[in-house]
DNA sequence: CATATTGATGACCATTTGGTCCAAAAATAT
DNA sequence: ATATTTTTGGACCAAATGGTCATCAATATG
């Protein structure tokens, strides 16, 4: 027996929770801001997802995913090497500049509010860097194994450079965000690395 | 007329709210946790620093003041300055290993959490990062001067770069810290942008 | 000593917090 | 139609929140 159907579309919930939880991050989002965002009210967000950290483990899954997906589609094996390693930093070169850098990215933010705290949320965000740094590990491999890479420079080590380099962008872009200057470290970053 | 004197130090309160602070972030900081931390009861908390937010940018002045002062004595424009650049990484490096990893630092989750929210907040961390890329480029420059910069590498980018990179390694380094990581990422920098 | 001034303490407060629960509603199955 | 199941909405709740305030203590001044 089915009973009463729901009313909303739980990816939507999520959806919105996770614009929520983006511009305010966990703590300081309130119940009643997630009622308002989603159109839920209280029972059904409950029911739905147990409670404000399941809803937020779950929108902060699809920031992940969306992430990788991104990456993904630039990193692309089928692509030429570098126009994918180019597209990607220009990505982050547009998200530490104008209106969207002062959102900043959610991962940043939950690993440094809860990365040391929860448990949960720890091992996701782990995942991802993981997730991160095999990715452009392997497009690095396959920019050497074609000598589009400077010689002495270690794939490995360069992509975790590259992580790093991008997610600073975005701490540093939240309060001093400035196209010309993420695009000029980008372009040594390529002048330096790549040839 | 004087009345009576503080049976306290506002600086070892400070400095003890800054540890809180540092360990929680901004939100996640009760009053109580306040007030067991620094041994003050609530109407001295609030006699000496108006409220939670007032004592929040008094700790975080002071975590800026230490950053820029340890900054200062690594790049000293006594010493070489490669010398200084490496000294300087290295206390990245150091930070961003073992223990002290998982803590992160204040002004990047702080930038994150209040950056786009709290005015007063935002003007302190655009300054520290302000002082920090300015701090680098001078050095670099200096470096430039004597030949110890690779060819092409313009300082003020270069002190960007490496100001994001390093902040980044804090991010990156709250759920997957590795020493050898560090150690690699920051030999790599000087490999590609110094002689 | 008396008075004035400032600091310390903790009871107290209104508000907000995340979370529960129950009665009504909407669907299906018999 | 009735019974069953699930969702919905919001009243309700205990606990925690940041913040105030009256009282008392400790010092300086006259």
């Amino acid at each position: 027996m089915r009973g009463r159907p729901r009313e909303f579309d739980p990816d939507d919930a999520i959806e919105s929770a996770m614009g929520v939880f983006w511009t305010s991050g966990y703590h300081a989002t309130s119940l009643p801001e997630l009622l308002e965002a989603t159109n839920l009210s209280r029972g059904s967000l409950y029911a739905a997802f147990g409670d404000k950290h399941g809803l937020f483990l779950r929108a902060l899954d699809r920031y992940i995913a969306d992430s990788l997906t991104r990456l993904d589609a630039d990193l692309d094996p089928h692509k030429d090497v570098l126009d994918g390693i180019r597209a990607c930093l220009a990505r982050y070169v547009e998200r530490t500049s104008g209106a969207g850098a002062k959102r900043g990215c959610l991962i940043v933010a939950t690993a440094m509010e809860l990365g040391s705290h929860d448990v949960e949320v720890e091992q996701r965000i782990r995942r991802f860097f993981k997730a991160m740094e095999a990715r452009l590990t392997t497009a690095l491999e396959r920019a050497k194994s074609e000598r589009r890479l400077a010689d002495e420079v270690e794939p490995s080590t360069a992509a975790r450079l590259i992580m790093c380099l991008l997610e600073g962008m975005r701490v540093v872009s939240k309060t001093n965000a400035d196209r010309s200057s993420s695009q000029a470290v980008v372009q040594t970053l390529l002048d330096r690395f790549v040839r």
